[in-house]
RNA sequence: GUGGGAGUAGCUCAACUGGCAGAGCACCGGACUGUGGCUCCGGACGUUGCGGGUUCGAUUCCCGUCUCCCACCCCA
């Protein structure tokens, strides 16, 4: 067998050092989210195939192509246990779908669909026929099965002789005449199966981004009837997309989401003010420097209609003569041209019109609104009349931090307002504003090593000889419960070694303990910066370590 | 999914037009039996990503494949 020793591909494991600086980052987060008063919102890992289809947008590249999408209900590990041989009408082969792998194409032809259904676990599975199957031939059946049996023979004969049997399934729990006539004139065997019997699998996601499950969580606990809403979250989100610069298939998402009714103030410049001014003070916090803040607004849904409209008949003539990569956004999602970075196409960009010139009345005055709070706030913004969201969900505000170090990717986290999400959802009418940080490019993006922010030990136990260990180990229990950072030794180390491994772990002291010690109850503190030894009893140990750690 | 570059010791990288796979750092031990950093001496370290081909001989040339990096597509 094959041995397993690399992370599949665009994962990878994040070691010390490096994790003291994700959870400095985390702490950090935390913090500003507190004094925010957000309060922190843990939803499952995987969600319904659906809620991602209905939100993100059907159309998005995340959902048609980059999402973990699983059938769950058929056994990953599987045994066969009983072959059977089925023909069920076609009305049900819908039903019956539900391992891809198994069924396609020529389940779809003639008057009967024929295949090979195998009893896995409890469960009923499908094998994929050969060939089409066009009518309901039981000589054609017989033919297959053999076939196919002979294909498994090795497996097969391990569970014994297979009796050939036909299973029916129908919609409506029965066997037709026809096939009961034809199966009776061939003396097989007939079960019967109704529809019932095949219950279709859930298919599962998993998150591709969160605000989806935040969402669908504000619905299902009825959240509304708190106010306001003010959630954050941290995690890992997944998408099956190509390795890049900060770009992984597991990354991480900091996130979020102010939502609520109207009512509650939901629906506000100020809140659109607020997160931004939060995000603003988190990079300020992470010492993040020359970060840019890119804002617009997208107008609500009946704007982005009339201003689609508009910047259609305004491609309409000018298309041709763009990349070949513009004249496919014009026909899938024309938005995205102000995305393209090729030369040529940029004095033709410049002359398209603009999503601002469309907003209505309300949502200009929200847009004004937010720039003035921000100017009041003094946080710094560029308006950036090309920015535009890829999610199906987003409304109005829409705004990205980027930053310079990162490359092609230099978004460093993105959001905007989400008005009619919950509604799209079945939910209430729940205004929102979110945004999601990248902490893979965060972290990155901190200038900072991660020893600038590791915790060292500071006091390392030296064991001296045997029988020591257990006096040590009281030591280090005693001095732990008083929080501070013990590293222990071992009775079987020399002290030059025991002085070498404290130093390379970046130890303030190192606690000398061998049997001259413990028996007078004195024990040698060196201190590993200035190299100075002193004897301190037993008592004071704490005391001393405590009072020297301001040196 | 597309294009380009790269994969050699734990890390950073050498190895000429094909000829015994190496260095620095790190690691372990000793000099120094209870006093670190400096120094000296010694040690361990590899299926050259994987598989195939050409060749007397492949880290080197060819093909395939995997992974990473950069960019595209797209995107929080």
């Amino acid at each position: 067998m094959a041995e397993i020793t690399k992370a599949v591909r665009g994962t990878r494991d994040l070691l010390p050092p490096e994790t003291a600086l994700w959870n400095h980052v985390d702490r950090v987060v935390r913090e500003i989210f507190r004094t925010y008063n957000f309060q922190e919102i843990r939803t499952p890992i995987f969600e319904e195939t659906e809620l991602f289809a209905r939100s993100v947008g059907e159309e998005t590249d995340i959902v048609s192509k980059e999402m973990y999408t699983f059938d769950d209900g058929v056994p990953a590990e599987t045994l066969i246990r009983d072959v059977w041989l089925s023909c069920h009408a076609p009305e049900i082969a819908g039903r019956l779908r539900f391992n891809e792998r198994l069924i396609n194409e020529p389940y779809r032809q003639g008057p009967h669909e024929i295949g090979f259904n195998a009893f896995w676990n409890g469960r009923w599975t499908v094998v994929r026929p050969r060939y089409p199957v066009t009518s309901v031939d039981i000589r054609q059946i017989e033919l297959y099965a053999n076939e196919w049996r002979k294909e498994r023979q090795e497996e097969l004969s391990e569970l014994g002789p297979i009796a050939p049997r036909l299973l029916v399934v129908t919609a409506q729990n029965g066997l037709t005449p026809e096939i009961a006539e034809l199966a009776k004139s061939r003396a097989i065997e007939i079960e019967s199966l109704s529809i019932a019997d095949f219950e279709p699998p859930q298919s599962l996601t998993l998150r591709p981004e969160n605000t989806a499950g935040v969402v669908r969580a504000y619905i299902e606990h009825n959240l509304w009837q708190r106010g306001l809403n003010k959630l954050y979250y941290i995690g890992p989100q997944f998408r099956r997309e190509r390795p890049q610069k900060g770009r992984y298939r597991q990354f991480y998402q900091i996130g979020a989401e102010v939502i609520g009714p109207a009512t509650a103030g939901s629906e506000s410049p100020a809140r659109d003010a607020e997160i931004l001014e939060l995000l603003a003070a988190l990079l300020d916090k992470l010492g993040i420097k020359d970060w840019q803040l890119q804002l617009n607004s997208i107008g609500c849904a009946d704007d982005r209609a009339r201003y689609n409209e508009a910047l259609g008949i305004a491609l309409q003539p000018v298309k041709g003569q763009m990349c070949s990569d513009c004249q496919r956004r014009a026909a899938v999602n024309p938005l995205r041209i102000f995305d393209c970075k090729v030369p040529a196409d940029q004095p033709i960009i410049e002359q398209l019109p603009r999503i601002t010139q469309f907003l209505d009345e309300p949502c200009r005055r929200h847009f004004d609104e937010v720039q003035k709070i921000l100017q009041a706030l003094g946080v710094r913004f560029e308006l950036n009349e090309r920015l535009v969201r890829g999610l199906d969900y987003y409304t109005r505000t829409a705004f990205e931090f980027t930053h310079g170090a990162l490359g092609a990717q230099n978004a460093i986290l993105g959001g905007g307002r989400y008005d009619g999400l919950s509604q799209a959802l079945g939910g209430p009418p729940a205004p929102g504003i979110g945004f999601a940080i990248g902490e893979d490019r965060l972290v990155m993006a901190l200038g900072k090593s991660a020893e600038e922010v590791l915790e060292r030990p500071e006091v390392y136990i030296a064991p001296l000889g045997p029988g020591m260990n257990k006096e040590c180990a009281r030591l280090a229990r005693e001095l732990r419960g008083h929080d501070i950072v013990v590293e222990l030794g071992d009775e079987s180390f020399r002290l030059k070694k025991s002085l070498e491994t404290a130093s390379k772990l970046g130890a303030k002291y190192v606690l000398i303990a061998g049997e001259n010690e413990l028996s007078t109850g004195v024990f040698g503190l060196k201190n590993l910066s200035t190299g100075k030894q002193q004897a301190v009893p037993r008592d004071h140990l704490l005391h001393t370590i405590r009072g020297q750690n301001g040196l």
